[in-house]
DNA sequence: TTGTAAGCGTTATCAT
DNA sequence: ATGATAACGCTTACAA
């Protein structure tokens, strides 16, 4: 006996009122006390549940945010993850989890998802801008927020982190602790922030009137392996190791301290090492690592602090005049320098 | 100009055909190659996309999966969200994630939701077996798999870890290299695995002769403060302290590692340090930590596919007669030792 | 092959 | 305060 469902209609009936009078009562609108009781009586015994999918479709609400990132196993997604979603509970919304793989194109593809409709709105944090993904965001009828750093003029809500001041905490704190031959294990230079990053690199080292030594470079995937494998490389310099190395994300520094490890050298007497991102792994390795933190738990939270906002304007009624749409915002989070032993012989 | 989306019917009007018609080249049905090419270039024209509300309200199916942990944070059930989602997109579905901060009410809260059909199905991770989830497990019209251990007469699918075997394993280990006073560091005794922990650590102990010590067993919550607390309390001992520590997951090993650095044991010559979850972190500490796999990874992929398996059973036509509904399925899933360097001297 | 029309379970607009 | 009734956008008999 698989028991259909009871809907308004059903409950109507066993309550002997409208169907219109069941929906009044289950959004609270005016009823008199004993319909509502009637009513309610009526939908517990049978065990009526309203239907959302139904609703959606009256309201054009579907009370849901899609979330789209490259992996949501990486620990910095991760966190972004876990700041939004108490955030979007709280304003009443579920949360579709897409991790992509980071392939553009299955990027583009939720993006066309959202068009059905099964979202009301969108927090990507794409790992490439490329133009076809710009392009479909601009073409996105919900609202959006980008995590990330799209260019100024795709017109588009977005929390950016500021890798580029991020790299000069760093450098200024090894700088400040006397290293000058410092090497970078940067990650592909093809996504934005990995580019961000060469830059500020060389920039720093310029206002330090430090020359460019581009075999104190190292560049390679955002994976442990590439940090063993650069500073290998690295420590192999014809004037001798390197006294620091910044690496352009903690799994890199992790890869670093393996090698330094094995070959013998002290962190951070002989060699520092600074990561990036301030993971949970950064306060586990050993020693425990400096990182420069670009806040994605902030980025997070904001992200969807901004998308409720957008969410509460757009009234029930399209065709009102919106106020202005009010313009693209733009906010950056600060970066912070979180020091620990890598850098600092003095905590353990 | 807010553009109302179109609907088929725009589109069957702009292609001077019915919106049936409409409809069948959508879905791949039959219509003359004349007709599709009208109605995709339609639709093409005037950027149609379907609406899937609508189409889930008519087909009663909304291509979504619920998942329901604790904390989506916690390493063990990202792991299996991991495995999860590549599973059901593959099967076609989205994934839903609930993180319900532990709360038996907030669970049963996500089942209620569940009746409201906007998932077709529901994976869940309770962290406690309460009566009242059971009752609302019982109770729910879609297809669930509890990853966890529910009693048998629940009546709902189930992925289990063995925790049991996974201490006994981890006990042998320690027994077999010459540790005979072991400690344990446990997490709450009131969730199911905290009580088979605790069960199978004193019926290993008993199989092997060695009388139980109250003194040498500690319980606290599953985090890393227990773990520095825990060893810090057994490491008085009055007759010495241990030399190995059994920890309940690895972030309570973690922990411990923390207080025996603190008080000058080395690790694992005076105190040999076993965690469970074998988690990222494991491989991350220093020394790198010998861990009981319990499986998560694999638990979460099992239960994709069982809830697939399940979700495809269920023909469009919910009258007909079913198959005599596959009685409930339960699947246990073997834990494994990674021995790592703080239990064996060998690998650095 | 195609079109007409009847729902799917709601919400919301009318009268009453 | 309540009850008919018309949408919402789609799928699917049933007819043609």
């Amino acid at each position: 006996m698989a028991k259909p469902s009871p809907t308004i209609t059903t409950i109507a009936e066993a309550a002997g009122v409208s169907i219109a009078s069941v929906s009044r009562v289950f959004n609270g609108l005016a009823v008199r006390d004993a319909t509502r009781r009637k009513v309610l009586s009526a939908a517990e015994r049978l065990g009526y549940v309203p239907n959302s999918v139904a609703r959606s479709l009256k309201s054009n609400r579907t009370d849901q945010i899609a979330f789209a990132v490259e992996d949501i196993g990486n620990p910095v997604y991760l966190a972004m993850l876990r700041e939004i979603q108490p955030v979007l509970r709280a304003g009443g919304y579920r949360l579709v989890v897409h991790s992509t793989g980071g392939d553009p194109a299955e990027e583009i593809e939720v993006l066309r998802g959202l068009g059905r409709r099964y979202a009301d709105g969108l927090i990507i944090s794409p790992i490439r801008m490329t133009g076809g993904l710009l392009a479909a965001l601009r073409g996105l009828s919900s609202p959006a927020v980008v995590i990330g750093s799209p260019p100024a003029d795709a017109g588009v809500d977005n929390v950016r982190a500021d890798s580029r001041t991020g790299i000069r905490l760093a450098l200024r704190h090894l700088l400040d602790s006397g290293r000058t031959r410092i090497g970078f294990v940067n990650g592909p230079l093809d996504t934005v922030p990995g580019g961000y990053r060469d830059a500020a690199f060389r920039d720093v080292l310029a206002d330090a009137r430090l020359a460019a030594d581009e075999r104190l470079v190292h560049v390679g995937e955002c994976r442990r392996e590439t940090g063993s494998e650069g500073a290998r490389r690295l420590l192999r310099h014809p004037d001798g190791a390197p006294d620091a190395l910044l690496c352009a994300n903690d799994l890199i520094a992790l890869g670093a301290l393996d090698t330094l490890r094995a070959e013998g050298y002290r962190v951070p007497e002989d060699v520092a090492v600074v990561g990036m991102d301030d993971t949970d792994l950064a306060a586990v390795s050993w020693p425990t690592l400096t990182s420069v933190c670009l806040g994605s738990a902030e980025r997070g939270r904001r992200a969807a602090e901004i998308l409720l906002d957008r969410l509460e304007d757009r009234p029930d009624h399209p065709e009102t005049t919106q106020p202005p749409a009010a313009s693209t915002r733009s906010v950056t989070v600060e970066p912070r320098l979180v020091v620990r032993a890598s850098t600092s012989g003095s905590d353990r």
